[in-house]
DNA sequence: ACCATTTGCATAGCCAGCAATGCAATGTTA
DNA sequence: TAACATTGCATTGCTGGCTATGCAAATGGT
């Protein structure tokens, strides 16, 4: 029957929505002053992951991956193609779509772009036991899982 | 003995950086569509939580409690004294504090706003037990803790 | 065959975060 | 007290996230 509301204000420091800001900050921090050196910026890194794993894929394949609005895909590409990571090449069957494909400077810094991300996350997670940091990632896993469901159209006032 | 470098390929989907990345931005999408109704935006949000548990504070109170880089607020603040949100008043005693103060607007929004986000972190904490949300927000407190400490000066090239 | 719809991507414009820099007011020190 | 250092804030300019919108290519229904 917990108290939902408290009498008092609201507890900053134990928001789990303001800790998730806080900690993605500083986790970005941390990897842009890895990869800075590389010539890379966070926005591209996860688009690389993917791509890493097999490139030739479409705009519209990668942000069903990552979970990005179109728009900042596109943006984002156009900045990776702009610094010789990327090239677009339309797709011979639909003239739509264009096909994203890693140049061979991009391939050349996976090794070194994943070993300054594993770098991160040993450094974050050191502060916990490795069965904290199963149930923190698992919990991580949950949670994105409950906020990417529902809320098809609703929980935005849907009566003026 | 764990293997901490995979064979083959970084594991996006089990990265802590990914995930928290990925988690912040869900918390951000449902807040946002939560507090738009009010006129307010995400970015603001911090800066009104601290000010409404007493206002007057200087710039550099408020990044500090936020951890937040200096331009970022004087940004934030420029937004937030357009909309009507505070007013920023030269201190009497030292010709370069500006001290911020919180207009009867904002302060007539703080009850519609915390709930806000109190119906957002009870959404995305639901699928945790009462135990494992404890030790989920602690392992962020530490984690964010871990990750601002040290890094006085090092981790990205310390000799040209 | 035609028109409407859907799909894939680009653009415009905003908010939020950052580093780098500028500058005026205050402190400090020789 | 004059020169220097520090502090507080603003500005510039970039990345990265979003919504809203536009548009051309493909698809579907009739």
């Amino acid at each position: 029957m917990q108290m939902v509301r408290r009498v008092m204000g609201f507890i900053r420091d134990q928001s789990a929505g303001y800790l998730a800001n806080h900690m993605a900050r500083l986790f970005a921090r941390e990897l842009q002053a890895r990869i800075k050196p590389l010539g890379l910026s966070i926005g591209t890194f996860p688009a690389l992951l993917v791509l890493w794993e097999g490139d030739g894929l479409t705009q519209r394949e990668l942000i069903e991956r990552l979970d990005i609005e179109q728009p900042t895909m596109a943006n984002t590409l156009a900045r990776m193609e702009r610094d010789g990571l990327v090239v677009r090449r339309k797709d011979a069957a639909d003239g739509r779509v264009q096909r994203i494909w890693l140049t061979a400077a991009a391939r050349a810094l996976e090794a070194a772009a994943t070993a300054a991300a594993d770098e991160v996350n040993d450094r974050a997670l050191a502060v916990l036991s490795p069965g904290e940091r199963a149930s923190f990632v698992d919990a991580m896993c949950r949670i994105i899982a409950a906020l990417q469901t529902g809320v098809p159209d609703d929980a935005a006032g849907r009566s003026p």
